[in-house]
DNA sequence: CGGGGAGAG
DNA sequence: CATTCTCTCCCCG
């Protein structure tokens, strides 16, 4: 909701800047959990915080090969392949919620086609997904149905806030007036980059200049683009390719417009492969090292509080067990930065919307869970993302930041989720197993060196200065060196392993035995 | 792997 | 309403 219209409604209300999405984040997970906890191939790709994508191929073929077609009234939905009393009973003559055709009813003919039933089938399942999710949770819910990821997410929009439409397209042609009247721009898929090319040249404009606002961005349909006399792929290829642009993207952007899409339902990640945090500073751009400092230190202790938080095994109380470990661990801290563009005649509006980053190796000290936020906090700035920052800048002070971003990425899963996805396969069991012991190993052997540029602090002038590498520099960063409890030796084998590492690590032992 | 771009909510 | 703060996937060298 506009705050100003918020304010309208409530006057005294009290508005605080800043927000905790926390709520919000346990909520999506949570819901999540649950929709995956009804997928069989575990294919439910998380979308933002409030979208996801199921796919339930698997699902709708069992119960289409189980569908009494003498009792459609009264037809069972198993939810279970084990357990036939879990489900529930549905109208099989009719679709659940919404379709994009005007009858909800099928009609014999319709009967006859298997697509026509798996869609009528699919429908159901989100209803009652929907409905649990409503009466267990609390939480109404909009939902497509259709074959692949574009047409579900198209249909999706349809029927907001609260109700469901599946897209009963039966033929190539029933599709394409689906998407005929789409503004390009909605098309998932096709951001305001590509929509902006497609319709320059559609329109035969050569207007280099991209708007950057989505106020004049691409009212343009698919059926106008796709009427265009030599529309091809091959023409689409060489109107959107630019160096850096993805392989193919003449024929994905074709297919989109035609609904066609064969991307994935991916599954599910346990873990972020990034955990970035930023903050920009538009009003009042960062200038000196007094003001840089406090901001690094503000963004950095809320990185190592998420990572503690989103990459932390929660399957236990820790005050329970006394012991967590991390389910995967971020081996590159990137510092990204954005300069405020010069307030010029022909500013290019391109400048003050782009990023430069610089990365190294996260130092090991972070994953010290015993240690507070506090101190690792303020190692990590100043061995790690103050040299950052020096390899981006050179400037002592009047950088104009408007924009600071500190981000781990390149996560090294620690353990198999138990008998979950690919954990199946003994063989590829055996790989990822190998492929992390190699991980260890290196650390084993190799004790990590302190970071470049030696440490960096702030002098009562505000300038940052290098100090030459201290004695103590020399032990930065290394497991062993700080705590003797993190690493322990295997009994079978003797090997050198990480104390978060163990579990798996046995359990790398018993699959080979 | 490091750096950058596009697109998503 | 426009901007902010994430996150994922992809390309290039």
């Amino acid at each position: 909701m506009l705050i100003s219209e918020a304010q309208k409604i409530c006057p005294e209300l009290v508005i605080v800047n800043g927000e905790d999405l926390t709520k919000f984040r346990d909520t999506s997970k949570k819901l999540w959990s649950f929709l995956r906890s009804h997928s069989w191939n575990k294919k439910v790709e998380r979308l933002g915080l409030d979208e996801v994508f199921l796919d339930v191929s698997d699902i709708i073929t069992y119960n289409h090969q189980i569908l009494n077609r003498n009792a459609l009234a009264t037809s069972f939905f198993q939810l279970s392949h084990q357990d036939p009393e879990q489900g529930f009973v549905f109208n099989a003559t009719t679709f659940f919620g919404c379709t994009s055709s005007s009858a909800n009813v099928l009609h014999d003919e319709n009967l006859s086609n298997p697509l026509c039933v798996r869609l009528m089938l699919a429908s159901h399942l989100a209803g009652y997904l929907r409905h649990k999710l409503e009466e267990d949770f609390g939480y109404t819910s909009t939902c497509g149905i259709s074959i692949n990821k574009v047409l579900a997410k198209l249909a999706g929009t349809k029927n907001k806030p609260k109700n469901q439409t599946t897209l009963v397209g039966l033929a190539d042609r029933d599709i394409q007036q689906f998407m005929d009247d789409h503004p390009i721009r909605k098309i998932p898929g096709l951001g305001f980059k590509i929509s902006h090319l497609v319709e320059n040249h559609v329109l035969s404009r050569t207007t280099e200049a991209i708007p950057h606002d989505e106020e004049n961005s691409a009212k343009i349909t698919v059926r106008e683009v796709l009427e265009y006399p030599g529309l091809t792929q091959g023409m689409l290829e060489r109107v959107l390719s630019r160096p850096g642009t993805e392989r193919g993207i003449g024929k994905k952007i074709w297919s989109l417009l035609h609904g066609i899409d064969d991307a994935d339902v991916k599954e599910a990640n346990d873990v972020p492969t990034q955990i970035s945090i930023e903050d920009t500073y538009v009003t009042k751009p960062i200038n000196t090292p007094v003001e840089l400092m406090r901001e690094l230190r503000v963004i950095s202790t809320s990185l190592i509080r998420r990572m503690r938080v989103d990459l932390l095994d929660d399957t236990f109380d820790s005050d329970e067990t006394g012991v967590q470990r991390w389910l995967a661990y971020p081996k590159t801290l990137r510092l990204s930065t954005r300069v405020k563009a010069k307030p010029g005649p022909e500013v290019s509006t391109r400048d003050s919307f782009s990023r430069s980053s610089r990365s190294q190796p996260l130092p090991n000290f972070v994953l010290n869970i015993k240690d507070s936020i506090e101190e690792i906090t303020e190692r990590l700035i100043h061995e790690a993302v103050v040299p950052l920052f020096r390899r981006l800048h050179n400037e002592r002070h009047n950088w104009n930041l408007s924009l600071i971003n500190i981000c781990v990425t390149n996560m090294v899963l620690t353990s198999n989720d138990e008998g979950q996805g690919v954990g199946r396969d003994i063989s590829t069991m055996f790989k990822t197993q190998d492929a992390k012991l190699k991980e260890f190993t290196v650390y084993d052997e190799t004790p990590l060196e302190s970071p470049a540029g030696g440490v960096a602090s702030e002098r009562d002038d505000g300038s940052i200065d290098d100090h030459a590498a201290q004695e103590s520099d020399a032990e930065v960063a290394s497991w062993e060196d700080n705590d003797e409890e993190s690493w322990d030796r295997c009994s079978q084998c003797g090997h050198a392993i990480p104390a978060f590492a163990m579990a798996a690590h046995e359990r790398f032992h018993s699959m080979s035995d």
